[in-house]
DNA sequence: CCACAATTCCCCACTTTTCCCCACTTATAG
DNA sequence: CTATAAGTGGGGAAAAGTGGGGAATTGTGG
């Protein structure tokens, strides 16, 4: 079963965020409500069922130690991985310094994407949401194979 | 099965829309009523019963994340996509963010493309239909392989 | 070790949206 | 022209979303 649909949310005064009803169940069900808040490469926030997360991060950590980019993700995902607990409202509270890196201001977006959810500010959503549009429109040239075979 | 041709429907105030009721016996044995909408590169909306759907949502999930394409792919299309029901009327509730996706205002257009359907705001369908006859025509030369050797 | 401040947590109350049902209008078929 | 089905609109109950008060906890500085 997997995470999808696009949903607006509204972050409070305190930095509370509503999880959408309809996961919520899912979530219950999977985890007990506890989650794992890190960032993401583009500026938005990922949001994992706690067990989904453990596997990711023994995946980075399995990642030689040498290479900088390893280190470079480990750092950037590890180090901001924060557990959280949903309320009995089905509201969790997102800590102030990832707050602040994904830009978040009152309105948020929060995307389903198979095993984990993104946050986005309304604003910063809008505004890639049309060069994504380009991009994909455009993408000739270095898409992988399996893109090329996509049909939809 | 394929789904095909073009019906005019209407979206209400409450942003409910009446499936033609020539495609309901069919949904109802595919899928039970549950349909997925998603968006498409072109400011449309794509219907898909859910198991249709979930063939694609299993190939997108599969491309690998750390491509830009296959990630901007995915949260268009994943990232929006909405699972509906069918209400005693034959009638969805289409969530307010993907009809001012696709600018719907109250007279739509929805076509049978197969497997899926579309849904386009009637004055973008006219204004779309006549440059893409204007395409059609015009487009020569960069036919992909599969095209040149489509006989209709 | 204590006092104070800031944050977090739990609860309640209000607003908005969604869902379910019924009724009326329009189209299709006999 | 009538009968049946399809399409359309709207009322009202229920659920979800939202905001805020105040207690409890944590952390900081004296």
């Amino acid at each position: 079963m997997q995470f999808r649909g696009i949903n607006n949310i509204s972050v409070d005064a305190k930095g509370r965020m509503a999880m959408p009803a309809r996961y919520r169940e899912r979530l219950l069900e999977i985890c007990g409500g506890r989650l794992v808040v890190t960032v993401d490469r583009d500026h938005c926030l990922l949001v994992y069922p706690l067990p989904e997360w453990e596997i990711i991060e023994a995946k980075l950590n399995a990642l030689p130690s040498l290479n900088l980019q390893a280190r470079l993700l480990q750092r950037l995902l590890i180090g901001h991985a924060t557990e959280l607990d949903m309320d009995a409202q089905g509201r969790v509270l997102l800590p102030a310094m990832l707050r602040d890196f994904a830009g978040l201001k009152k309105k948020a977006i929060l995307i389903g994407q198979g095993k984990k959810f993104e946050i986005w500010d309304e604003e910063t959503w809008n505004e890639s949401q049309e060069e994504w549009l380009a991009a994909v429109q455009a993408g000739d040239g270095d898409l992988p194979a399996a893109l090329e075979e996509l049909s939809l």
